[in-house]
RNA sequence: CGCGGAGUGGAGCAGUUGGUAGCUCGUUGGGCUCAUAACCCAAAGGUCGUAAGUUCGAGUCUUACCUCCGCAA
């Protein structure tokens, strides 16, 4: 990718970056592989987390470390001390990439001002979820988007853009790193167009047909990850495969016998059957295991049972079914609190289901 | 010192009031079968996370340490 005729304006250009997860260790990664001026990285200060609360590095700051970049980790971005050693770096540009809300005299701060990547085709999903909702709401399509910051969380105007089809089986992981990989790459072009004064500065009021029912990517929290077993089918399963690896869609194995429940992440499932439409090349699997699995009789416990949302169908060995309103999910792989996350069938070689078990 | 759970043959788990280990699956060999990931029979495979201690004797009690996981961030 480096290209040794590239204006020597884009690797003298002053760039300061800012981010925190690994989503924007590849940005910055990209800029400072392809030999762009980096002077400096801003990322959150080391927090407490994990078990024992340790201190943790952001991933950003782990990079930067690793390749002795200058490093500012303010608690409060208005601090006058901060604030006084970004103006040092003297920064033309500004990238941030999954950061925090900054404020004007930080965005404001660089002659050539300051963009965001943000994983969305904004104006559509605005907010700090982006990837995972995109998802969860069952769109088919996604992206990666730059823009200029202004006051209004991700609401500037939008330099460039780029298209992703979401596929049946993807997960918010694996978008996630398809995400990752296409921002980096639109980080790049999008300051070689500052630097060259060619970049696009397209209102997003000139985007939204409707600003009200524009879809929102709201930060996600514990409650947004139970799984509610009413809802259809189709919903469940998007929402398993939105929130997996993380932060994981979950639920409640009640045992019975008046066991206490165990807490059960769900990070990936199947649709075998769905009664509000066709599932496409799911179904395909589905016939040749027909004859392999011992479906029939569990087929026939299923038709004995009334079958409530959450109830459990499962030969206690190859396969763990679950129903929904509208249909049926096979969970692939899931993990107890506490324990490993595991394959199904291993999950069911230790763990037996009994018969009035279910899910809630 | 944030709270909690767990480390037992390749995988997942049992293991009672302490007396040298069992289950399900897998693996290997054989059998049945038109055939099979299905079924039947048999076999291999474990110094029970590490170190020390208590005890006639510890997977099972005590202490320290290592690793992993859930909550929370």
């Amino acid at each position: 990718m480096t290209k040794e005729w590239e204006k020597t304006d884009n690797k003298s250009l002053r760039i300061v970056f800012m981010g925190t997860p690994e989503f924007a260790v590849e940005s910055l990664k990209a800029l400072v592989g392809q030999g762009y001026n980096v002077v400096g990285v801003v990322t959150t200060p080391d927090r407490p987390a994990g078990r024992g609360y340790k201190l943790q590095p952001s991933p950003v700051k782990r990079y930067a470390l690793e390749q002795e970049l200058p490093l500012l980790q303010p608690e409060k971005l208005r601090d006058p001390g901060f604030l006084e050693e970004l103006k040092r770096w003297k920064a033309d540009l500004q990238v941030v990439v999954a950061f925090r809300m900054l404020p004007e005299v930080v965005w404001g701060m660089p002659p050539m001002g300051t963009f965001n990547l943000h994983s969305s085709l904004l104006p559509r999903y605005r907010g700090a979820a982006p990837i995972n909702w995109a998802i969860i709401n069952g769109e088919s399509e996604t992206g990666v988007t730059t823009f200029f910051l202004t006051h209004e969380i991700d609401t500037g105007h939008i330099i460039f853009q780029e298209r992703t089809a979401i596929g049946e089986n993807d997960t918010a992981g694996s978008l996630h790193d398809r995400l990752m990989t296409m921002g980096a790459n639109l980080v790049l072009k999008t300051v070689d167009a500052i630097t060259e004064g060619t970049a696009p500065s397209l209102p997003q009021s000139d985007m939204a047909t409707d600003e009200a029912s524009l879809p929102q990517a709201p930060k996600i929290f514990t409650e947004d990850c139970r799984i509610d077993w009413s809802r259809s089918v189709q919903e469940v399963y998007n929402q398993i495969r939105g929130l997996s690896p993380y932060p994981a869609a979950w639920t409640e194995l009640y045992p019975g016998d008046e066991e206490e429940p165990l807490r059960v992440k769900i990070y990936g499932c199947e649709i075998v059957e769905n009664a509000g439409q066709e599932t496409g090349n799911i179904e395909r699997e589905g016939s040749t295991d027909q004859e392999a699995k011992p479906v029939r009789r569990e087929t026939e416990t299923v038709k004995g049972k009334t079958r409530n949302a959450g109830t459990i169908v499962t030969d206690n060995r190859s396969f763990l079914h679950v129903t929904t309103r509208d249909g049926v999910v096979a969970i692939s792989d899931l993990q107890v609190s506490g324990k490993k996350r595991l394959q199904v069938n291993d999950f069911l070689n230790g763990y037996k289901i009994k018969g009035e078990a279910y899910f809630q």
